[in-house]
RNA sequence: GGCCCGUUCGUCUAGAGGCCUAGGACACCGCCCUCUCAAGGCGGAGGCACGGGUUCGAACCCCGUACGGGCUACCA
């Protein structure tokens, strides 16, 4: 990133006659008069780092942002913020967007799509940021820094050791102005830190998911604005693209709450208005930690692969923190966005429940026609090697009828594929204990000669009549329903759980039954 | 350590002083249906963290305690 300070050096940096704390502040909105939701000029965004795939988490957030947008008709920006130039990539950035396109969240305004207020990457964003340090350097919010990092250490052992307020002792915030100036114009190597007004109170937000949040004014510590290499703080860097964004809203993680009064501090600095900020907890795992890859599959686009659909990923993510009555759990899209109110955030952390998700995706894929179910399997019968790329229309009627068979029996799509596996194999290999527990009951043999024999005679081959025949052998040979229906079952499935018996036989065509039949009659007396 | 946030069935939540004998959903258990597995139907068990207040009355308001989490970086 391209160094700020060398854009602050010139313009007289500290202005001698600035005096902070004096400065009039924008006034603050009255607490009890202002509506966290306004409903005019929304504009939210969301600010993912390209440092990894699009985790769950922040997948909320920006569904969150998205939803708020959309209900108030107002602009979704999506900013990327790569100021971390060792982890952040370019494959990573068109992950997330991927990422984001498949849960069905479109942006106005960011990456690939362009707008009014761009660039969307934080990398591209540096005069921003040094126009506002240069601002701040000359009204005097801000002040160069030169001690060293290890100065910096020790201080703060010190400070641990004796307990409480453990921030910047502020050494150099009385420097004289032309003494600091000409440190800096030697090239003397040094940050920038903000400076907290001496007389600033206690720091009040109104959080319209948390409502009042207070920090006393003397936790407040002179932070970091800008790098020694000159690239700015995310809590600076942040607060600048927010509000040249026209940021109105900030819905983020409750890891942000902390941040928050130094960002305020920032925005008063700045002399910039402030936006609503909504502070929604975080997701736990089920050990009541932050969920983390210890806990599984984190990213959406792992949830994808897994057979999740966006759907159902959507619909279970919103309804983590958030709620749109007592009873409502299955809507769509533009239930959420017609019923999002930030309001109805809640404050409290949720743990990820994969069951509840696995539940729910389940309803979804019930729900979905079998046209649609095809549609989203084809691709994976394809790379099971089930079926070869133009067979999907060729056998289109046949695998319609086969996804139909599985719909109501998966809660993924890459079940699927190993379900149907024994309808497209040229031969079934029987699962042992299978072989033990039911081929090799008394009267299996039997049971499967004469359902050999049976089905030979059966036309045409169709589920019904199949089922007749089937259901005509107990009486015939004395046997127990259960045993041919197994019977039959593990010979042509290879297992003891199938789908359907009969439309499943239907599908394999009357040869492949009846040859494998024989081949596990072949096992019984074997 | 300091500051901040949070705490309703195992989990997600409804609840904004009397509608609560605390409602719904997932998971769990039982029964029904049934060619296996599912799906579905019916039923069951299970919760206001604890202690003090305030009030005629508290899951809801106040205080404290406990527990959990976040921040306290020249990470975001």
């Amino acid at each position: 990133m391209q160094s700020v300070c060398a854009v602050i050096r010139d313009p007289t940096p500290l202005s001698p006659t600035a005096t902070p704390n004096a400065l009039p502040y924008p006034p603050r909105p009255e607490p009890d008069t202002w509506s966290p939701t306004v409903t005019q000029d929304v504009r939210v965004r969301f600010a993912p780092s390209p440092t990894g795939h699009l985790h769950i988490g922040g997948a909320r957030t920006a569904i969150y942002n998205w939803a708020f947008a959309r209900h108030h008709g107002g602009a979704f920006v999506l900013r990327i913020d790569d100021t971390d130039p060792e982890r952040s990539t370019t494959e990573n950035t068109q992950a997330i967007l991927r990422a984001l396109r498949w849960l069905g969240l479109d942006w106005d305004e960011g990456p690939e799509v362009g707008g009014d207020f761009g660039p969307y990457f934080q990398t591209q964003r540096s005069e921003s940021y040094a126009d506002a340090l240069e601002h701040l350097g000359s009204n005097g919010h801000a002040y160069p820094c030169f001690c060293t990092p290890e100065e910096l250490d020790a201080m703060r052992e010190v400070a641990r050791t004796r307990g409480g307020f453990s921030g910047y002792d502020r050494t150099c915030r009385d420097i004289p102005v032309e003494d600091a100036r000409s440190r800096v114009d030697a090239g003397e190597s040094h940050v920038w830190r903000v400076k907290v007004p001496a007389d600033r109170g206690d720091i009040v937000i109104e959080d319209a998911v948390r409502g009042r949040v207070s920090w006393p004014a003397d936790v407040m510590d002179d932070f970091i604005l800008v790098r020694t290499d000159g690239t700015p703080t995310y809590n600076f860097a942040t607060v600048v693209d927010d509000w040249k964004m026209g940021i109105t809203h900030i819905i983020r993680g409750d890891d942000h709450l902390s941040n928050t009064p130094r960002q305020i501090v920032v925005y008063e600095a700045l002399e910039a208005p402030q936006p609503v900020f909504a502070h929604m907890s975080l997701i736990f795992g089920a050990d009541g930690k932050r969920l983390s890859k210890r806990h599984g599959a984190t990213s959406v686009e792992a949830y994808r692969d897994e057979g999740y659909l966006p759907e159902a990923l959507l619909n279970y993510l919103s309804l983590l923190g958030w709620s749109i009555d007592d009873k409502t759990t299955l809507f769509d899209r533009e239930t959420l966005v017609r019923e999002f109110h930030i309001e109805r955030i809640s404050k409290n952390p949720g743990v990820w429940d994969p069951d509840k998700l696995d539940w729910m995706n389940g309803v979804y894929i019930r729900e979905m026609s079998a046209e649609q179910l095809l549609e989203r399997v084809t691709p994976l019968l394809e790379d099971a090697g089930l079926i070869s790329a133009g067979e999907a229309d060729e056998r289109r009627d046949w695998l319609l009828e086969m996804v139909s068979l599985v719909s109501e029996r998966i809660k993924r799509l890459d079940e699927v594929v190993p379900k149907v596996g024994f309808l497209f194999r040229s031969s079934v290999e029987i699962e042992e204990s299978a072989r033990v527990k039911v081929l090799e009951k008394e009267g299996a043999e039997a049971a499967l000669a004469k359902a050999k024999d049976v089905l030979a005679g059966v036309e045409p081959f169709e589920s019904g009549a199949i089922e007749d025949a089937l259901r005509a052998i107990p009486e015939r040979i004395n046997v127990k329903p259960k045993l041919v229906f197994q019977s039959v079952r593990v010979a042509v499935t290879g297992s003891m759980v199938s789908p359907p018996l009969f439309e499943s036989l239907a599908l394999l065509g009357k040869d492949e039954a009846v040859r494998r039949i024989g081949s596990a009659i072949a096992l019984t007396s074997g």
